[in-house]
DNA sequence: CGGCATCCCCCAGGATACTG
DNA sequence: CAGTATCCTGGGGGATGCCG
């Protein structure tokens, strides 16, 4: 019996050893900061939003990761899961309370890299060219 | 010849592609985001940091991913990497001026996992036990 | 002190196909 | 519409050992 694909529990980020004061916000900062958190996050944070218009909205994401994605950020009490039963299904995602504080913060975040982006393509390039030819 | 260890040249976040208007923050975020880049930014942005004053501050880190992490950031234009020729060698980092523009922003973000950390612990243990005794 | 090299495991994440 | 199931690869990330 394998783990199934929706089983999103998870050993290393479980938050044991509370006495060691382990479970360093690393843990919690690389929920937050997994490739797609932030803009689920940011979209749902404004008003509720289904499944597939995070799907559209996201540039580049795939169906398998916005679901994972999804299910991590409920699971840690970031988002609320709406099921509206009705044909066809329609699904909402909001972000709860705990995740609203966050917006401002990933908002700057997110604005600054939009800001920087052509800044760091160029660091980029840059950095990787002189590797190669080194000053000498 | 199989790419080395310090290689950190990255095709994915080669940022290709312009006119599409790709490279989605996506890859800027990942990069600000992945597990030890938040604490090495936060840390380097006050004053210049030796090596291994950042292993020994940042708990649960690895030698090895310390060096990555340090190069990725180097590479991106977020930290400036300055070599003192002596003996035991001095290395010290500091972070760039871009990079300290994040400083407030992700200041936000580890304060929020901070409070939040004992918040998210119990929303992963609730919905884990829900999930293996499901309400029927 | 500040790395680099090597080995290795596991999981993030993509592609594709199927379903209530 | 909103997912599941399955397969697969790359690279994140730990452990350990060596070096200028």
């Amino acid at each position: 019996m394998s783990r199934s694909y929706t089983d999103v529990s998870d050993k290393a980020a479980a938050c044991e050893a509370p006495e060691t004061d382990d479970c360093p916000f690393a843990d919690v900062l690389e929920r937050i900061a997994s490739k797609w958190s932030v803009q689920v996050i940011l979209a749902t944070a404004e008003r509720p939003v289904r499944f597939t218009e995070l799907e559209n909205s996201i540039e580049g994401v795939s169906r398998r990761m916005l679901t994972l994605t999804l299910r991590r950020l409920e699971r840690d009490g970031l988002l609320t899961r709406t099921v509206y039963p009705c044909v066809p299904p329609r699904v909402e995602y909001t972000a709860t309370d705990s995740a609203r504080e966050l917006r401002d913060a990933l908002q700057a975040v997110a604005d600054w890299a939009e800001r920087h982006r052509p800044t760091i393509a160029a660091a980029r390039r840059n950095f990787d060219a002189e590797a190669r030819n080194p000053v000498v």
